[in-house]
DNA sequence: GTTTGTTTAAAACATCCGTTTTTTATGGCC
DNA sequence: GGCCATAAAAAACGGATGTTTTAAACAAAC
């Protein structure tokens, strides 16, 4: 009881603070303070504080991961083999998505981490998702892949890094868009109606016509090797 | 001479380190080390690391904002009032872009640069940047909305948005993907070779049909108020 | 009831940070 | 040569950071 309260006290803390203003901008002294907790508790919990920041993503990625496979399996035994079309798999994603965080009411913070995860420098942190949860993006991308088969191998993984940058973007700079727009159009957004604004910009966006051939081979002033 | 070689002995090296660590994560030291300049350099020049920042970006968005300007009084020119079509502002826009930091050979140091102006805290940049170049964006959203009559002006605040995201992200984490891609597809890319790709994803994510209307008003579970 | 292992508390440590001050060098001008 | 503003270099300052150490509290086991 008393140990699991000092830790969870610290990852909820931490990932609020981690979310607002950084990783480097957060120092172990403002989440144990904030938290009352003293100092020492996050390197003797946690080790260090790289080691804290992969544990608060691994409280969300833990069971993202867990949820988004078995929803996948159940996708899967619902279609029989045949292709599940990409609009069922952006879908369940989405959902999945939606439901992890929801627990704490916090997919602001999950999206916000995301984005940090990948705009901040953190070698280790893009390293430790990439190795623990790298199965379930490449199996959702080889579901994309057969709800395409259309597309060239290149376009589609470029086309899904544009829309992945698309939502993390969107979602994890939330707050401030929010302001803006809701000062501009007077209009409270939530989450769930940015998803539905998403949903068929991302579609349209993966069924784009291919891009012209013409000049793809002839330009001599890229950055060639 | 003495002067102005070091001032950009500075800012060069800035730039780099900024956007390969981000902004609290490179100090000082390492800028001044690095480009082999006094540590007090920094503060004789520019006043402050804050200072330091804005001046880098101030380098690369005049020249920016100024040619965007007249890259859009011609084209305003040349349409004689009528409404200038989308792809060609996209197109005008992809170009500048492009054009600026090509000089210096930089385009994905511009790119690293302005995600982490959204992303990193740094609530002074973020003011810095609106301030200072706010109506070049204000003008071009202005001739976007005419371009898109039809799109309601939220969905095309978020569209935008939307797009702006998957340029910077992918611009701006574009080292790591490249290395994914020419791994997994065998296959050089440049920069052009990307804009390339984006340009029929951001015009189909523009025009994507409007989201639907059901079930906009009646989620009890949003974040409301 | 003492002991043992675990958790918290407090203090200290070494290091790094942005900034300021002090000193030294430089180069044009009378 | 002497003067002076400008630039560079060196050193120091105060403060904050991550981490470690030392000491106290606590609970469970024997």
């Amino acid at each position: 009881m008393a140990q699991s309260d000092t830790v969870t006290r610290i990852l909820d803390t931490a990932e609020v603070l981690f979310a607002e203003r950084g990783f480097a901008e957060t120092s172990l002294r403002n989440i144990t303070s904030k938290a009352r907790v003293n100092l020492a508790a996050v390197n003797y919990h946690f080790g260090s504080k790289k080691a804290l920041i992969q544990a608060v993503f691994a409280r969300y990625l833990d069971p993202f991961s867990q949820r988004f496979h078995s929803a996948l399996d159940e996708l899967e035994a619902r279609y029989e083999g045949r292709d599940i079309p990409l609009e069922v798999l952006l879908e369940t994603m989405a959902t999945t998505v939606l439901t992890v965080p929801a627990e704490r009411n916090s997919l602001k913070v999950f999206m916000r981490l995301l984005g940090l995860a990948y705009s901040q420098a953190q070698g280790h942190l893009r390293r430790y998702i990439q190795q623990q949860y790298g199965d379930v993006f490449s199996r959702f991308t080889e579901l994309v892949r057969r709800a395409t088969p259309d597309l060239p191998d290149a376009e589609r993984f470029w086309r899904l890094h544009f829309m992945l940058g698309t939502v993390i973007f969107t979602l994890s700079g939330l707050d401030a868009l929010r302001d803006i727009a809701e000062k501009d159009y007077h209009q409270h957004v939530s989450v769930r109606d940015l998803v539905r604004r998403l949903r068929p910009v991302v579609v349209a966006a993966m069924n784009a016509p291919l891009p012209d051939e013409k000049d793809i081979e002839h330009h001599a002033d890229t950055v060639a090797h």
